[in-house]
DNA sequence: GACCAGGCACATC
DNA sequence: GATGTGCATGGT
């Protein structure tokens, strides 16, 4: 995957949707608490789960942190999986406030490597949504693969695929700046590109190998 | 009714 | 180390 090629396709995205203005969330604990909640799940649902927290006014890790897990679950139930949820910000929680007193302010100062490592020590958090936590929650620049990822530059050939997740984000490392605001960006308008034309099985009828092209990615890229 | 959605942990081979 | 499965709601 060459430099000139990779600018390009953000360069493309950019032109066809514009900025995207992501994390869409008020504040950082609503950030991490929709990184978790998003897991492998349609955004418009976990909004409706975000929004109840928000109602009950439980979204701020002292109020969420003293809500039974039982409760916990009902309320987030729109956004699915909702008990292993309940218990993935619960174990956010307490390793918050065993370690931090609570307080978000205090994984400012950690470096990159360290707060990623830390949060992928905790049950339930794993590489896209401790990556998804450092960019948009603490605008550390490191690059977010998520399927779309995988799925649109595997497709055209540009990475091997398949590919681990660490194997993936190192060939964006390689070849970008290491910059919040890019990484930012161009995450937001893979989901978006890949939203629109990227689904699992290419529509194409007849098409003899899931690898090919959807037609509609060619058009974009 | 089938398929999909901004993953992850765990079991099994 | 690769592959398979459970977790669950809501929109198309």
């Amino acid at each position: 995957m060459g430099r000139q090629t990779c600018l390009d396709i953000y360069d493309r995205l950019y032109q066809r949707y514009g900025p995207q203005h992501w994390w869409p969330g008020e504040s950082q604990f609503e950030i991490i608490v929709g990184a978790i909640l998003t897991q492998n799940t349609n955004w418009k649902n976990v909004e409706k789960a975000i929004a109840n927290l928000k109602n009950a006014g439980y979204l701020t890790p002292d109020k969420l942190n003293g809500l039974p897990i039982g409760e916990l679950a009902e309320l987030i139930r729109p956004a699915g999986y909702f008990n292993i949820k309940a218990q993935r910000l619960k174990n956010f929680l307490n390793w918050l406030f065993e370690k931090y007193d609570g307080v978000l302010e205090s994984l400012e100062p950690l470096a990159l490597s360290t707060l990623r490592e830390q949060l992928l020590a905790i049950k339930g958090i794993g590489p896209e949504t401790a990556d998804s936590i450092c960019l948009y929650g603490f605008e550390k620049p490191i690059f977010v693969v998520d399927t779309y990822t995988a799925r649109i530059f595997g497709r055209h050939g540009m990475i091997e695929s398949p590919s681990g997740y660490e194997q993936i984000q190192e060939s964006f490392h390689a070849e970008l700046q290491r910059d919040a605001v890019l990484f930012n960006e161009f995450h937001a308008l893979i989901v978006r590109a890949g939203k629109e034309y990227c689904k699992p099985k290419p529509a194409c009828d007849g098409c003899p190998l899931e690898t090919l092209p959807h037609k509609l990615d060619s058009e974009l890229f």
